[in-house]
DNA sequence: GGATAATATGAGTAATTACTCAGTTTCTGG
DNA sequence: CCAGAAACTGAGTAATTACTCATATTATCC
């Protein structure tokens, strides 16, 4: 008798490819939709016909309007949460300076790919309850970061790995605004900051 | 026979005591529910209704919705750049590291009284159509940094003052969320990193 | 080819919400 | 104390929107 909330009852995986096809169109609208007008202007009715089908079809394969952006916030954070690993991996050698350059080419690359959909799923985060799974991403992306620092003997590295995560995706985002392209510009700028921060604490 | 647009058609001053503290009671409680439940959760209903006063009330003094939040915006943004200009006059005589200090400590003391409101207020700035008082105070605000920093001899003073600004934005926002209170703790953390990118330029 | 499962459709429903207006109450100046 | 102005009220309206369901179409596989 436990009532079925719809926002997690789960609905059927796509089996076949065009079914696989309608889920990835959803998504895909749901992030133009993010893009080019915001969260605001984002509804079903207009995430179906952007992607060509209809409501019903939406709604096979995403249980709510917030599933849709759940789905989408955690592949985002995902693809993020890999590379930054590879980064890591690769790091140990490294120099530290090199390795901050290759830890802030990631996140430039990354953030800058889709600069407006990038900063529109930063308010999403901020604003719808996260599932488990995004949480435990986002957790790991930090973990990433703190275990380099401390790796490097940076006192606190807990709070460093935030503030300088805060303080390069605020960079990033206010670049991407501002419609700059230039990652390589970009991480130069940020570079020193970063170092400056490190070598203060 | 121009249509009138409610959004912009103004509404009459308050005249009385008692319709300025109603014109007041609605810009807390809109900045309480901010606060508390973010945007999405802000109606017109229920910002009469947390202010203790009718729907009605509220619309013989901001004409919608936005209004409201417009108006929010302006003198949070007015009061901040006053607090700069402030500094900007008494950082005349300082060596660059104290007046860079002095300005991490009026925008550190500024984004922490309020953290929650703060955060909204940003993102009800990149949502909503910005009135011409509101962008010439931006413009105020980042002409006041740019001109400090361009006394200083830096190069691309206009660059600067932006990724300092959204650096800034970043990590106390960042702290603030976190639930940090310590604001001289957190300019002591953001002034090593504002010091490298300076001489990183 | 036919039975069954998977997928797609979109009009319809109930809830929410921005905003109005006709009527009432309170203030102010003389 | 009164007339007119200012302020307040809240039920009502029209628009938007999340989500359902009865029905129709397409794929799979023996």
């Amino acid at each position: 008798m436990t009532p079925l909330d719809p926002a997690t009852s789960p609905r059927k995986a796509p089996r076949q490819a065009r079914a696989q096809a309608t889920y990835d169109a959803v998504q895909e609208a749901a992030a133009r939709i993010l893009e080019t007008d915001g969260l605001g202007a984002l509804n079903t009715n207009a995430v179906a016909a952007r992607a060509g089908i209809s409501v019903g079809s939406l709604y096979q394969y995403f249980p709510s309007k917030e599933a849709i952006l759940s789905e989408l916030l955690l592949r985002e954070r995902q693809r993020f949460c890999a590379d930054l690993e590879t980064v890591r991996s690769a790091s140990d050698g490294l120099e530290i300076g090199e390795a901050v350059r290759a830890f802030l080419t990631s996140a430039v690359a990354h953030q800058l790919e889709r600069p407006a959909l990038a900063r529109a799923l930063e308010y999403v985060e901020a604003v719808l309850p996260l599932d488990a799974q995004t949480r435990a991403t986002n957790e790991q992306i930090a973990g990433i970061l703190e275990h380099f620092l401390r790796g490097r003997g940076i006192a606190r590295p807990d709070l460093a790995a935030r503030d300088i995560a805060a303080m390069t995706r605020g960079l990033i985002d206010a670049a991407g605004l501002a419609g700059e392209t230039d990652g390589a510009g970009l991480v130069e700028r940020a570079y020193p900051a970063i170092m400056g921060y490190l070598r203060g604490v």
